[in-house]
DNA sequence: TCAGCATAAATTGTATACGATTTCCGCGCA
DNA sequence: TGCGCGGAAATCGTATACAATTTATGCTGA
């Protein structure tokens, strides 16, 4: 025991992987506000540092800012929902396909072990964690295609799918696994990238259907938070 | 005159704004050194309004901050200018189809109005001028496309379209002027998506076909740095 | 009892101060 | 002449202090 207590810097990016873990899995819910002060205290550091990962964390979509007012966890709309998951089905497809063609023995078990946890997380009922192991496996897919940029855009699309699944997926508790990522595991592993575009485009149409994104009276907004809760 | 010289707060998006023109207009090349205190002067505000500034231009791609270092322009490299035209590829078609659909009488002036500065910005050989309205007519058609997200998207891959450009184009002065923009207008005007869609996709082509995105020795880095100046 | 309003507390926004790191410059020495 | 090597200057990173704004609290009067 001659580790003299290793105080990690604690960086801007380790508050904003915390923080941003907790807002995937569904521990802070959107509309919850986030103080400065109070991140501070759990973190030990200056407010420079917290500002700092609050301000990429609005960039990443994630939280939303008001001027004088502080952070929220954001609240996507309803159009934000659809432009969400439209521009899913737009990028992804193609990305599963290139993807597929490049993918290495050694990415194949990394998408295992994906899938592994994501059954566990599952099996532990610990509904949450699943999720975000979901989003990782989308993303380590555009990595496995090798596109940087793509990967970008999706580790941001990514992440307000989280909130729109926290906004409005139909059955609350029941985040029923579907066997899609292993269908497309089967595509990466005999390299068939036209059936994992495929697979990948209906997985995403599969998901949008679950969601409830009919046009509801969304008027009255600020009473009707107070009211609803 | 009796404007009392209203000194305007100068907010942060002032600052980004005003750099990031001098970035797309190619008066700030890449790899230039941007200072803190510099900025500071130029604009009258602390560091700390200075530093959100560089930090979200840094999120947009088009600063490379480098710790203890400071900010630089960023120089993307081959493969992420291909990158980032890939994107563009794979993002904007389906944009100018969608665009094209919903364009009112409204939208049409406003794009009429957009190739008309632009035409009269290479008239009078403003070339960094033309490059940045050629940027903003892309960003207006995701906007009349009425598609936030993707236009936050777009509006990365324009600003690091212009450092690519600036970077690999081939023929350096002869930014010639191409009736594709024309073209695009023509099928808005008619409502014509899948010819906007099309048309888009051939522009991008274009564009892509003039940059000189070939594998050259691009060794020696901070070396050849200092010769090639 | 409750709306309205003034005041106090809490919270965020900005500027400044100080420490850490890098960069620049000149000196000595081979 | 040119290379290595301090030391000073410049520059960046973080913490703190103070100002501006919002939010909470409590009082008054109808």
């Amino acid at each position: 025991m001659s580790a003299t207590l290793e105080t990690k810097p604690v960086t801007a990016e380790h508050i904003v992987a915390q923080l941003g873990q907790a807002v995937h899995e569904h521990r802070l819910q959107p509309g919850a506000k986030i103080r400065e002060d109070e991140v501070c205290d759990l973190f030990g550091v200056s407010r420079t540092i917290v500002r700092q990962a609050l301000r990429a964390m609005e960039f990443e979509g994630l939280l939303t800012i008001e001027k004088n007012r502080g952070a929220f966890v954001s609240q996507p709309t309803l159009k934000e929902a659809r432009e969400v998951f439209q521009a899913r089905a737009l990028i992804e497809p193609s990305t599963a396909r290139a993807a597929a063609e490049r993918a290495t023995a050694e990415d194949i078990v990394i998408l295992e072990r994906h899938i592994e946890a994501e059954h566990a997380a599952l099996a532990r009922e610990e509904a949450g964690l699943a999720l975000k192991l979901s989003g990782d496996f989308h993303l380590e897919i555009a990595r496995i295609a090798d596109q940087q940029t793509i990967e970008q855009f999706l580790r941001q699309l990514v992440s307000r799918s989280s909130l729109v699944i926290a906004l409005y997926w139909r059955r609350r508790n029941a985040l029923c696994e579907s066997n899609a990522h292993h269908a497309l595991l089967d595509a990466f592993r005999t390299g068939d990238g036209q059936n994992a575009e495929d697979l990948m485009k209906g997985h995403l149409l599969d998901i949008y259907s679950q969601l409830d994104l009919k046009e509801r009276d969304k008027a009255a907004t600020s009473l009707k938070d107070a009211l609803q809760r």
